[in-house]
DNA sequence: AGTAAATTACGCACCTTTTTGTAACCACGA
DNA sequence: TCGTGGTTACAAAAAGGTGCGTAATTTACT
């Protein structure tokens, strides 16, 4: 997914968000700063390429703010945004709407199949 | 992104979501029902391959119905389940936030980084 | 004291896996 | 023969993983 289809802001938040990581990145941040070690130990199945390409395009998203300590063994730590913070709640509600439909699921496409009868069926 | 690396939802709806594709085509059929050709042309880039996966992927999370007619050509039909309907506002609400941060993303960053000054700074 | 190794957060090159695109085919009937 | 919705096989592209190199300093060993 490099390049946009469309103009619309919701393509663009998905092309940051989609992934495996994104989110999980969002969740484990959200509990406060963390160092990049730090990360990598909450999801060890990440790769450190992968985990400092990701946490930089949540930076360039406005989404992560990432601070660099001249320290010597270079030290950075990485915290949500305010923006970020705000993100949290929507993908919440995300998670929670799956979760209900996961119940609900079965029985309401078949309600749906009962809303609308295919017109013909073996014509 | 095969298989999951935790067992939150989040990362379950992520699955789904994640692509250039699928908040595309619940965007489109909001409007109404929609046929397999419908939706290419409503999005010509997508080859009719990924479209039919995508749809399929859709179908089985419960958010899009399928409706098969035996008529000749072979006709079949998409609509939004009501799971998928009760998606909707939630993915706009991601596009809004987006929005609304790319206009305060700069200052708020600004902000963030002066709440928390790096410790030491050449140390 | 001198050298080697560890530490931290990467970048880069190389390779494998996954995803996506292309094209051809199927079935049917106008 | 075209149009419908799909499948399959093969090819291309993108994503992702592995491992090495790097900076500057402390510690560990000799």
């Amino acid at each position: 997914m490099k390049d946009l289809v469309s103009r619309c802001p919701i393509e663009e938040v998905m092309q940051v968000l989609s992934g495996r990581w994104p989110t999980l990145l969002i969740y484990y941040l959200k509990e406060g700063t963390k160092r990049f070690s730090d990360l990598r130990r909450d999801n060890p199945t990440i790769s450190h390429k992968m985990l400092s390409a990701e946490l930089r395009k949540l930076e360039e998203a406005g989404i992560v703010q990432r601070t660099e300590f001249d320290g010597y063994p270079l030290r950075v730590e990485y915290d949500l945004t305010p923006a970020g913070h705000r993100l949290v709640p929507l993908i919440d509600a995300l998670g929670d709407w799956w979760e209900a439909t996961d119940t609900a699921r079965a029985s309401e496409a078949d309600e749906a199949a009962g809303t609308k009868a295919p017109k013909r069926v073996a014509g």
